[in-house]
DNA sequence: CCCACGACCTGTGGGC
DNA sequence: TGCCCACAGGTCGTGG
């Protein structure tokens, strides 16, 4: 699931586990994810300080204190468990979420003392790498991506950019991570639902003065999610359980047939393929 | 450049 | 119950 708000979640749960630490085992249990690790990546590791963790966009980075960092990104299905202390386990944990299967463990990383989080992903579409810290702003990922949307880099005006023009519904334009880097299928949804904005029609033909409410929007339900996950971290405890998937209620998204929440609207959620993707909004207030 | 679509991979849930 | 299809939170490449 992880759009940022998730994956910022999860860099929280592990900051603790991790930051300051030396790796003293790490495992890949398979030659690939959605890409290949890359040349020696175990051996790049292992015995490396983890100096900080940090996240651009839906990236986690780890960097090192060998000049590289370690690059992760979850795809669609990736988590990550820290261990826990045998018999720590809470009464309705399961709740939370549910147990990882062990067949989709692909990566260990042990720490000096005696930390061991381990990155889960079915459907491997999650990637990592180790790129050289002093190039990473220049590295292919990471040099077209948008503003942070929690940032003041993105503003009201870097979509009156993106927009101008377009034929494309704002759904898919905000969904490019270069346009801004973060968003993912629910929070689009979400924040234009909340907007009042149809994700169908032409960008281009948004009134600009819905931009800056658009931007205000889009960073309240963010930040929101961000709240709810750290909520679960900290009913859960960050030292149990697996990292990537948190309870959070959504006023739009998968909530097809039902009514729009927004305020006096009373209107249906409906549910259309946009670009291949799902799109739920409200089919009279975001007409 | 713009845009739609299929591919990548596995699991799950709904309908019949 | 069992089977089959649709669909799932993200990118990336292709082709019109």
């Amino acid at each position: 699931m992880p759009e940022l708000p998730e994956v910022e979640t999860v860099r929280r749960g592990l900051a603790p586990v991790l930051e300051g630490r030396r790796l003293t085992r790490v495992e890949a249990r398979r030659p690939d994810l959605r890409f290949p690790f890359p040349e020696g990546f175990v051996q790049r590791l292992t015995g490396a300080r983890l100096v900080a963790l940090t996240r651009r966009a839906k990236y986690l980075m780890a960097e090192l204190d060998r000049g590289e960092t370690l690059v992760m990104h979850l795809g669609m299905s990736g988590r990550f468990e820290i261990a826990r202390p045998e018999g720590s386990v809470r009464p309705g944990e399961f709740h939370y979420a549910p147990d990882p299967n062990p067949k989709h463990a692909h990566v260990v990383f042990e720490t000096e003392d005696g930390g061991r989080v381990t990155y889960y992903d079915p459907r491997r579409f999650g990637y990592m790498d180790l790129i050289e810290t002093a190039t990473l702003t220049d590295h292919p990922w990471f040099k077209g991506l948008g503003p942070e949307p929690l940032s003041g880099a993105f503003d009201a005006r870097r979509l009156e950019t993106a927009f101008a023009g377009r034929k494309q519904g704002p759904k898919t334009l905000l969904l490019d991570q270069r346009v801004v880097a973060g968003l993912g299928n629910i929070y689009v949804c979400e924040a234009l639902n909340r907007a009042k904005i149809s994700p169908f029609k032409p960008a281009g033909t948004i009134p600009r003065k819905k931009l800056g409410p658009l931007v205000a929007i889009i960073r309240e339900v963010l930040a929101e999610a961000i709240e709810a996950g750290g909520s679960t971290l900290r009913d859960y405890a960050a030292a149990d359980g697996a990292l990537g998937y948190f309870q959070h209620r959504f006023r739009a998204y998968d909530r097809e047939g039902e009514t729009c929440l927004n305020p006096g609207c009373g209107g249906t959620i409906g549910r259309e393929v946009q670009a291949g993707r799902s799109t739920f909004y409200c089919q009279l207030c975001q007409a």
